[in-house]
DNA sequence: TTGGAATGTCAACGAGGCTGACATAAACTG
DNA sequence: CAGTTTATGTCAGCCTCGTTGACATTCCAA
């Protein structure tokens, strides 16, 4: 796998031009497999991963608001409001007026929201428990590792400073 | 990090929701983080992450056909054709007509083509070296392990199929 | 010679990004 | 209190990149 060369006393990994290739094409892969299985239930909604990520994180923010959602997804508002707007309107989130800010609104997910956020979570947490049981538990250390090094540092924060706490 | 349990002799991965829903948002944002820099280079040709994944592929093989590049991208002929028609008209690719089946179509990058290639692979290879050394090796392995095993069956067996064989 | 495969093209559509402009309400500030 | 800033929503229009359907061309193979 990794080429290790050691150079006076340091180990230093060694990264050809090719196993770097190799490693951005297991990206592109593997989010094509990542999606695929949300992507099903989706449809029957006439749902994209728009509305996927929008539900995922009001489930795992309830309360949070448009701005912060904003920043999360990394889109514009007008974007996010086609998304929202429907969404609401199928009564799958609620927006609530902010009390302490009641130019804010908080976002949550309806009983319906709920339960369409439940079928998605399990279709895609199935693949990706089944990847980790077979890839085995030092291998999903090195996967979440490499991965949030790749983040972009602000949202890397986001990322880590997160309500769970466990990993 | 990844939970233990030995359970009568047997180690078991124990994973949580949390820890799954963990896995998902990093593969969320890493992935941002990914296409971020390269997403920059294609703005300035006009070009979006359709052109950079057809760019890529016909330099890893050089001379692949349409319809092999169509199973990989997993788009349709419609989709893949319009980004190759302006490749070509940018005088980036080159579409040889097949010596053994003349119907098709074999691809490679030109001289451009080439040079923007390079300019891609440059900057997406950057953002994944620094990640790769801060991780370190074990983590790169287990990094490639799980996104290997996230992929679908389909597609694996293309991705571990490789000319490169390293790694 | 005919059927089917590989490729290309045209038209239309939809999702989901984007920008710009503007409206409204609420909060903050001097 | 007046003026400014903030949070949000909305309208209009644009782009990329996916989709389907229909159809033409070329050429291999039975």
């Amino acid at each position: 796998m990794a080429d290790l060369r050691r150079t006076g006393g340091e180990t230093l990994l060694f990264l050809t031009d090719a196993q770097l290739r190799k490693g951005i094409e297991a990206m592109f892969f593997a989010y094509r497999g990542f999606t695929a299985d949300p992507d099903r239930i989706l449809e029957r909604f006439g749902y994209g991963r728009a509305h996927h990520r929008a539900i995922h994180f009001i489930n795992r923010s309830p309360g949070l608001n448009v701005n912060t959602l904003l920043t999360i997804l990394g889109i514009t508002k007008q974007s996010l409001n086609r998304v929202l707007r429907t969404l609401i309107e199928d009564g799958m989130v609620e927006s609530r007026v902010g009390t302490r800010d009641r130019r804010e609104r908080h976002l949550h997910l309806t009983e319906r929201g709920a339960a369409l956020e439940g079928d998605l979570s399990i279709a895609q947490q199935a693949r990706m428990r089944d990847a980790f049981r077979r890839a085995g538990p030092d291998a999903v250390a090195g996967f979440r590792a490499v991965l949030e090094e790749m983040m972009d540092p602000e949202l890397r924060r986001y990322f880590d400073a997160d309500t769970g706490g466990e990993t």
